[in-house]
RNA sequence: GCAGGGUUAGUGAAGCGGUCAAACACGAUAGACUGUAAAUCUAUUGGCUUAUGCCUUCGUAGGUUCGAAUCCUACACCCUGCA
């Protein structure tokens, strides 16, 4: 490590590789590492998110995971105000923060400094879900003509965070910081593809099935999180909609799929250095021209 | 062998004389996304370099009709009932 980084940052899809990147960076330096994913913070989702287990965490402190139970609702925003609280402590400890994850929003708020507009307010968005779509769109376009112009007018859920927040401000950094290296891991489709299925067949194998049931009935099935890419083909087939081996395609299928949308969010961010595999961002990383 | 049902775009599946290039779902492709983000949502999805246009599609081949995915005939394949 040549130049001395404040923050280095891991991105890119789902199954690419990110764990085992951060963990050698981690080898090389001091380093704790900050997840930066929507579902590894909950506990008792461990098989189906693929969560390091403390073993696989090698020694290096690993934040934000397992912080809540799946009942509990969490925000890009509280992501947010969680990390930069970590990245402080890291760097008191003189130890460098790497934030790895595939939420694309948590990543790019706590790097770009998003402002966000307050927490939603419980009653309001209750009788706001109420309401049809047209409804609501006009109540946007009455009340807040500017915003009515760029929200996904057709996004139920836009349309009602858009009205919760009128009037509130919204900003955002556009350049990266300094003293921040955003890296980008992209294994092809195939290589991808092959992790995917191969990862799948392994959390089966574990026991995906019996930690979806025991989870189901602890919070119920209907909870958000277990909305989730392998829990929710997993619940279907509990309640027998699919054999186990269509139930394996699918959630192949649906994690190709949510691979692919990680990936139109990350696509559009120029900040980001992609690289095909680990040892390639290790090498560049380790570089002297850096 | 007789009787009945079926064969529709990448897949499943509607349509049963005109308003059908053909609903819908899935898949695919591209994309949006500042307090649910592994979520939510959008566009396109027969061909023609793009049009209130043309062409080719609804098992195959014929026929009836001004007009057929829709009716008739034959053939092929599949399923069911009786043998």
């Amino acid at each position: 490590m040549v130049t001395p980084r404040k923050v280095i940052a891991i991105v890119g899809p789902t199954a690419s590789g990110k764990t085992g990147l951060a963990l050698q960076l981690a080898q090389k330096v001091p380093a704790e590492i900050i997840c930066a994913d929507s579902r590894t913070i909950y506990r008792g989702m461990d098989i189906g998110t693929a969560k390091p287990s403390l073993e696989e965490q090698g020694g290096v402190p690993h934040h934000l995971l397992d912080i809540l139970n799946p009942d509990q609702p969490y925000s890009a925003a509280e992501f947010k105000n969680d990390a930069n609280r970590l990245m402080q402590d890291i760097e008191s400890r003189s130890k460098l923060p790497v934030v790895v994850g595939g939420t694309g929003l948590y990543v790019t708020a706590l790097l770009y400094d998003y402002e966000f507009p307050a927490g939603a307010d419980n009653t309001l968005r209750k009788e706001l879900e109420q309401k049809e779509l047209t409804e609501l769109q006009d109540e946007l376009r009455q009340r807040d003509p500017e915003a009515y112009k760029t929200v996904d007018t057709k996004n139920k859920r836009r349309v009602i965070r858009a009205i919760e927040t009128i009037g509130q401000p919204r900003s955002r950094n556009n350049r990266l910081p300094e003293n921040c290296l955003l890296l980008g891991l992209n294994p092809s489709m195939e290589e991808l593809e092959k992790r995917i299925q191969k990862r799948t067949k392994q959390m089966l194998g574990e026991g995906l099935v019996s930690e979806v049931k025991s989870l189901a009935n602890k919070y119920g099935k209907a909870v958000e999180p277990l909305q989730t890419v392998g829990y929710r083909e997993v619940i279907e087939y509990i309640e027998g909609r699919h054999t186990l081996e269509e139930t394996e395609q699918l959630i192949n299928l649906h994690t190709r799929q949510l691979a692919k949308r990680q990936l139109t969010w990350f696509k559009r961010n120029k900040d980001i250095v992609w690289f095909p595999n680990a040892e390639q961002a290790i090498a560049y990383i380790g570089s002297p021209t850096l």
